[in-house]
DNA sequence: TCTCATCGACTGAGCGCTCGGTCTGTGTTA
DNA sequence: TAACACAGACCGAGCGCTCAGTCGATGAGA
């Protein structure tokens, strides 16, 4: 990972620096974009001046990288909270309630994720890799999951990759696209409604009696 | 929509022009950003110099309208060739077959959505109205499709809207998300994978029958 | 000869970042 | 105790560079 220059040897104050830093930046970057808002304007966010910002920094660059470590950790902890939260629940109930702390998280932190969803192509492709290694770990935690509850038999054999794949599209869609889902959904109400799809596809899987039997299938329901 | 200038009184020379530096810029600013190559680097790939690039456009920032609007005119053809190629089928035909051919399109012109979705952040708001009309447009094509199968009985009652919004989520997925996606999936088996999903929930949605009920419900099954 | 398409050197505005300077807090010495 | 030196946090004007865009020159075609 980019290592980020300062002239300060003081950590804990390097840290909250930083930390208001990523915060203030990434609402500034998402409303205005990256390069509409220049280190004048964002030092004055802030609250500090150009030369206060690059104590802590070494770029304007750097900032992209600040914040993509922060979303990492972010999704670290997530992860951490689903396991510790996992134990003695069946598997889709383990499923449904991870959804919803996804959906949580992701609406939480709304900013962080449209953030890098939208900076990746500023990145050089070797740093695009950061940002793709932490969300893979979230899809290989959903595919775990849905692929045990194949396993035990409670969802139907199908691609547990896909199905979890599933999961962060909708999870991303909902940071993304607000300008339609808002208008006409709480994230409850999304929630509840994705995982109802996600269910009903995963206890109920049409492959598996292949295409051409569609009819029958729904003649015996 | 935004005016562009040019100094060329010969339509058909601007339009060849135009279609010209949309099909490279397209390709240029995905590749790079739009931010990390500068009109000279463009004018380059386009094979002309800045002031020949400067005859047909008034500014750099004219490309991305250009690109917008070749996009929503491919968003108006996509509905029109579903409208004529879905006469005489069921309304399950129609779906399968329309989601078919427009995640065919996404693949086709993955650059100019990937286009889209990224640039977004860049434009002024009230401009990306234009990209959330044409969007709206398919969505609106998918919900009434999905309605018209209520209405008929050949889907269960729910959400038409949100069921319509994911066709959209997962075709973008598919142009957007390629780093996971075509490392696993063809174009078609994500089509077909997505179809199933998309239509085992609307053949059978649990949400009918509550969420209490999620037991007996698979006990019929 | 005139018109139009194209070129590329040039312009000036704006950018990220630096660097000389100020201010504040702390430690040392007389 | 007071004065001074020092370190570090912070400031903001200015620098060098890059950028988008211009404009006069040139060549081709009618």
């Amino acid at each position: 990972m980019r290592k980020v220059r300062t002239f300060s040897s003081d950590t804990d104050l390097v840290n909250q620096r930083r930390n208001h830093i990523v915060k203030i930046a990434t609402e500034q970057i998402i409303k205005r974009g990256y390069n509409n808002i220049n280190t004048r304007e964002l030092a004055s966010a802030l609250g500090m001046s150009t030369g206060g910002l690059y104590h802590y920094i070494g770029s304007k660059e750097d900032i992209l990288y600040l914040i993509i470590n922060f979303t990492s950790d972010l999704t670290c902890q997530s992860l951490s909270r689903f396991a510790d939260e996992e134990k003695g629940k069946s598997c889709e109930d383990k499923l449904r309630d991870s959804i919803r702390n996804y959906f949580e998280i992701v609406e939480n932190y709304r900013d962080f994720h449209n953030f890098v969803n939208h900076i990746m192509l500023s990145l050089p492709v070797k740093d695009r890799k950061i940002v793709y290694k932490a969300e893979s770990r979230v899809i290989d935690y959903y595919e775990e999951l849905i692929a045990d509850g194949i396993a035990e038999g409670v969802f139907e054999a199908q691609d547990a990759r896909l199905a979890a794949h599933n999961i962060i599209v909708m999870a991303n869609a909902w940071a993304n696209r607000g300008w339609f889902l808002k208008k006409h959904y709480t994230l409850r109400e999304y929630t509840d409604e994705q995982t109802d799809a996600i269910l009903s596809h995963l206890r109920r899987s049409p492959k598996k009696n292949g295409h051409k039997q569609l009819q029958p299938v729904k003649q015996k329901a």
